[in-house]
Formats: C-alpha cells, structure tokens, sequence
DNA sequence: GTGGTCTAGACCACG
DNA sequence: GTGGTCTAGACCACC
C-alpha cells in the first residue's frame, strides 16, 4: 500500500491535452498553444511541457514544426486511435474496481443500466 | 486545470480500509491493526491514521473500544449499505470521467460488454 | 466515579460557537473569525480550533470557503434544527441531574416552576 | 471565554459525596470510608480529600471525630437543606443555559413537559 | 491574507 | 500496551 501517488505533472498535462484533443476541444491540423503560453497558463516549468508534448509528438499525435509550434495531427485515424485507447484504460480501470468490490460482470451492468435511469429521471 | 492531484491521505486511507472491510479482508467484530502499526506500515503519522478512523467511527464502521483498539462493526447492515455507497461513487466517478471522453450512455454500455466480451475470451 | 472533567477543547468550542449561531451573535451567512484569529483570542491551537469547524461543516452548519474563510450557513432550517438539538441536549442533561437527585418528574416541574415565579418577582 | 475549565477535584469530590448523601446512599449518622481509603478508590491525594470534607463539616453536613472517622450529621434538616441547595443550583444553571438559548419561562416548561411524556413513552 | 494537510512529539485515560 | 487530545511548526492551495 502506497500513499501520495506522486503522479508526474508531466503525464497529468499529458492526458489533459489528450482530452482536449480527443473531444474536439483543438481540432485536428490545429496549432497548441506555445510551450511558454501552456508553461504559464498551467503555472509549470516549460520543461515539464516540453516532455509532455515530446512524447505525444512520438506518438504521433503532434507534430513539431521548427518555429512555428506544435500541430495536432491531422490524421483522423490517429486521434480515432487515441480516444479508442483512452476509452480502453478507462475500462480497464473500471472493470478493475468494480470487480474488487465483488461485483459479477451482470452485476456491473446492472447497477450501470441503473444508475443512467436515475441520472436521467433527475436531468430530465 | 489542476494538477499534483491533491487526494488527501486520510481519505486514502479511509477509502483503502473500507475496501478491506466491504471485501471482506477484514471481517466484522474483527480488530483492526492499532494506529501506531498501521502509522509504521503505511510510513504515515498517528493523527494521519486516526483522522482517517475518527471519520469510520462517526459512519458507525468502525467501533473504538480505549485501551483495546479500533474494531469492525458487527452491523452487517452498515456494510452492506456501505458496499453500496462505494458502488455509487464509482459508477459517479465512471460515468463523468466516459461522458467527458464524449460517450453517450448508449455508447458506455456497447464499449463495457465489448470490454467484458474481450476479457472473457482471454481468461477462458 | 470519574474526576478532572475531560469534556475535550474542541468540543467546548464547537459548543460555544454552536450557541452563538442559534442565538444569532453570529448571523446566517456571516463569516467566522478566521481560524488564526480563534486560536490566539481562544489560546489554543490552529489545529484545535479546525477540529471543532470540521464537524461543524460536516453537519452544514459552516461553509468554508477556501482562501476567504468559514461563513455560518444562511440555511435557517439547519440553524433551527441546530437549536432544537441544542435544547434536547441540554433537556436530557437536566433530567439526568435531577432524577439523580431524587426528584420525580412531578417535583422537577414544580420546582422549576416556584423557580421561576421567584426569579420572576426578584426581577420584576 | 476559557476552557479547560480546571473545576478542581476537591470540589468535584464535594459534589459527589453531597450527592452521596442527599440520595441517601450514605444515611444520616453513618460513618464515610476513611480519607485513606477514598483516597485510594478514587486514586487521588490524600490531602485532596480532606480539603473536600473539611469545607463539609463547615457546613455541618459532616462531624469529625478524632480517631473514629467522619460521619454524616443526624441532623436532617441540614441534609434537607443541602438537597434544596443542590436543587437550587441545579435549577439556577438549567435557568440560566435555557434562557441563553431563547427559550421563555412557558417555552421551557412546555419543552420539558414535552421531553417527560417522550420519556415516559420510550421507557414504559 | 484564507483554510487544508501532514509531521513530530508530548501527555492523558483506559485496561 | 490501547486510543484521544493538544501543541508547535511546516508546507500547500486558493484568492
């Protein structure tokens, strides 16, 4: 048992422009933020973002153009992959909980199938 | 946007002993380890432990009898709506983190028994 | 039989500002002195004075608000409720102490009543 | 506003030997345990409990004689007079905390007749 | 400034 | 031993 999950920022910066990413928020082909304006914006050190960005250019969902900035990928089937891989580690967490707390697949998606009825009688 | 995820450890802890309880790990009438081991163990101060308990005690999970320790309750009752409780949050915590990630209710189940499908297959 | 009072700190406060909210020394709303400013006019410790709001949030009677300080809640139904707990309170302590002494509940009523006609005329 | 209200222990011992006496659990004319002995059972110096019953026989409520011990006096007017006196204290404190809550003379009678009928049904 | 959390160390009461 | 309370002092996050 471990306490205080030291979480890098530079992971949680990460998969917070991921998310921008995958819901649209930056649209494909368009620029980010500059390193310094993210730095600031986030109050972290501009290395912490330069190693966030560096690994998302590596995945292929950035790319890099000296002097101008960073670019989100135009290539839809990338950003169909990273939201498809981002549903699969939230699953994958889910599933993990869940069943810790003994509950059968069927039960899951009971109490889920549940728990969006009451969601929704409360919106709407 | 906030980072270095600011989870208190009490609330850690509290979480990770109500996982040992409604799991049965430790059973109900069951002594927990005292505060001081479980302050060693867990390489966390005293009060840290205690403000956890003291929370626990309030709910009724917990009962503290002075001079002989922190002991599970007896009430069934009480866990089993505790159980309860931690499934809602989850599901909570599921359902804002899958929405955020711009699926539809429909769309979170279809992606789960997917999920579930996948993993069937690879354990049997 | 047991001496030296040990009614802890914390409770006296929680107690004592509990009071000044129901008799309106504190208005719904208001804000607290800030918990720097309790513990030196109270000569105790930050700490102490936290552990006594904290219940006191818990049970919706403060709304701390971080970075501006603890506000009494404008929600009058939760201010009534505090006073009739109060005085149920303090009913089951007077009963106890006078059954103790020997009193019925006939004598008890009688004496409170000759009480009173004697503040009444010492006043009036 | 202080705390730690240090109520010193003589008095407390006081208190409780008076009530001792007024319940009749000790009768008029009996002798008290030796100040050796309820210093023992009530793990507290010697010196503590003389200073408690010297100021009772003061009050006449205790006769001292030398080598035999302390008895309660015969006298039971004195005794009456105590109970009173407890009473009236009692009454004077209910008074007093009562009224600081806002309730009227009638409202903590009306309280009070309230909290016994709930009483009586709870208990019979 | 505000409150929130954590540590280290002390003393008490109970058994 | 057990838990309960208090202090002193530190660092963080929010405004």
């Amino acid at each position: 048992m471990k306490f205080v999950e030291n979480y890098p920022i530079y992971k949680q910066i990460e998969e917070y422009l991921k998310l921008q990413i995958v819901t649209k928020n930056v649209l494909p082909g368009e620029k980010l933020p500059s390193v310094r304006q993210l730095a600031v914006s986030l109050t972290v050190n501009v290395h912490t973002i330069q190693r966030a960005l560096s690994s998302m250019t590596d995945e292929g969902i950035l790319e890099t153009k000296r002097g101008l900035g960073n670019f989100v990928t135009k290539d839809i089937v990338v950003i169909e992959n990273l939201k498809k891989e981002l549903i699969q580690n939230e699953m994958d967490h889910i599933y993990q909980k869940l069943t810790s707390l003994g509950l059968s697949d069927e039960a899951i998606l009971k109490e889920l199938t549940q728990f969006m009825a009451k969601k929704g009688d409360e919106n709407g």
